[in-house]
RNA sequence: GGUGGAGUGGCCGAGAGGCGAGGCAACGGCCUGCAAAGCCGUGUACACGGGUUCAAAUCCCGUCUCCACCUCCA
């Protein structure tokens, strides 16, 4: 059985079949760290992160390369305002993206490079442009390079665009473009804009264009054909319309399958800075939320499917999630953690099919079912075998309960033996007052340790206990 | 105007011609001293109107509503 995955390009599932036997390339455009990340960024790292470790899991070598754009016209406009340098504006927000990253347990990429240390890789792929007659200097003398749109045929092959159907740009032409739809490969240095922020070129001092920079490290790090591209709905057109003109008219083939992924939207519309109608990580835990539920919430449905934001939903998701941690938690009480492994059948032909999470989480509450029946007649076969699914499942998913990455962050580790100790203490109490059948002395115990934060459940192997998951 | 996509039960969310994915909530039962957790069971769900078919949520035609892109955007 093998991966099919969506083509934006021929907008059809396709098997996925790759350049080199074993291995897989992958670039996915990373964020403009313009401002902090919303959750919708974050649904796109996941997505993505999903992506890669099922094909680690099916036994790819995957090159996952995702990009960080740290200049543009928001973040110059930003330094203005803030009279602080925009390259301190832009690290600030890769460092809280970074955090972010971590937080919901994102693999780090194989490589993470920054659009201004590519300037050399994208002046390289100008000039073949200039060369090749596909790209052209402003004849008004301002240092702008434009790729010329009508000089590439299969301009807009991706997304069905034809460039007679689309709107008119709004304004004329800007400073000296032939053609409306033609676009900067590089931006001459404007007399208002900050000092720090342009580099020498062949063409005078400026900056890259947006697109130019993918296409440049793309094929710095993957070279000049690879696997697969991916990036936000979004971004189809222009974005990587003009990626694949840049690269395919300096003769590289680029990438073989494009993968797009839904946007979240909140209230009637998509989660974005501009519309101001954003959620970031920080609101999600303030709402009591954990981040391995929040990853479990935008890494649910189908990849392709538009998330329609709401608190109940979340809410909704962390109380599903937790059904599956409780499942985890009793079984490790019971087998211990296991070795996690092969995953189930349904499970990978799920996944095969174009990376359905949501048929493949039937399959992880499935097993779990299986799990908690084990558990209940004291099957320690079937619990152990229940708990490595689940947990292989899971681990794909990037929400294994038991990941460093989400236990690690645990507050309060060092006192949990203390804890456990004192527990003990009541629990026994507890017990001796249900010997006697004083059933008034063991529920004011049990009510007490509810009150200080403690459930406690009792179960076949006896009495166990967990600290504070009510929301 | 052009391009792509969506409308599924109280809620979330898969599926894409035939036997009701899964989760949350609700209700009933089992278990329990009582709970909790768990397990079992309970729902005439597919925007609307036509059509094709033995059979349609799934195909066709039409209608309505919504979203994204065509300008920076995950």
């Amino acid at each position: 059985m093998t991966l099919r995955l969506h083509d934006t390009a021929t907008r059809s599932v396709r098997d996925f079949v790759p350049l080199t036997p074993g291995q897989v390339g992958v670039y996915l455009c990373g964020l403009t760290v313009q401002s902090v990340p919303h959750i919708g960024h974050l649904r796109s790292a996941i997505n993505y992160d999903v992506l890669r470790r099922w094909l680690l899991h099916i036994g790819f070598d995957v090159t996952f390369v995702r990009n960080i754009t740290d200049v543009d016209d928001k973040i110059l406009v930003k330094s203005q305002e803030t009279d602080r340098p925009f390259w301190a504006i832009a690290y600030a927000n890769k460092l809280v993206l970074d955090a972010d990253y971590r937080s919901l347990n994102v693999l780090a990429p194989t490589y993470e490079p920054l659009a201004t240390g590519h300037i050399t890789e994208m002046h390289e792929l100008i000039a073949a442009l200039i060369e090749l007659g596909h790209a052209y200097v402003s004849a008004e003398g301002t240092g702008d390079v434009y790729f010329d749109v009508p000089s590439f045929g299969a301009y807009g092959s991706l997304s069905g665009q034809k460039i007679d159907d689309m709107l008119s740009a709004g304004e004329a032409p800007e400073r000296g473009k032939r053609h409306p739809a033609d676009f900067a490969l590089w931006k001459g240095v404007k007399a208002d804009e900050p000092a720090d922020a342009s580099w020498a070129s062949p063409w005078g001092r400026g900056r890259p264009g947006w697109h130019i920079e993918c296409s440049a490290m793309a094929r710095r790090y993957l070279g000049a054909e690879f696997d697969i591209h991916g990036g936000g709905l979004d971004l189809t057109f222009p974005h990587h319309e003009n990626e694949i003109a840049q690269s395919q008219a300096a003769g590289l083939p680029f990438a073989r399958y494009w993968v797009h992924h839904a946007l979240l939207n909140l209230g009637e519309a998509k989660m974005s800075k501009s519309l101001g109608n954003v959620i970031d990580v920080a609101a999600v835990l303030a709402m009591g939320i954990r981040p391995v539920e929040l990853r479990y919430y935008l890494g649910v449905p189908h990849y392709r499917s538009r998330i329609d934001y709401s608190d109940e939903a979340l809410r909704e998701a962390a109380t599903a999630y937790r059904r599956i941690e409780g499942f985890v938690q009793r079984a490790v009480e019971v087998v211990g953690p296991g070795r996690p492994k092969d995953v189930p059948p349904a499970f990978a032909a799920a996944m095969n099919d174009d990376l359905n999470t949501s048929a493949a989480l039937a399959v992880v509450h499935d097993t779990i079912r299986e799990g908690n029946t084990a558990l209940a007649a004291s099957d320690e076969t079937g619990v152990r075998a229940a708990l490595t699914e689940v947990r292989a499942m899971l681990g794909v998913l990037g929400l294994d309960p038991l990941d460093p990455a989400w236990t690690a962050g645990d507050t309060g580790g060092e006192l949990k033996p203390i804890v456990d100790a004192l527990v003990k203490l009541a629990l026994e109490q507890r017990a001796q007052a249900r010997a006697r059948k004083d059933w008034a002395a063991a529920d004011s115990v049990r009510d007490q340790l509810k009150n200080a934060g403690v459930q406690v459940e009792d179960t076949p192997a006896g009495p166990r206990w967990t600290v504070g998951e009510q929301h």
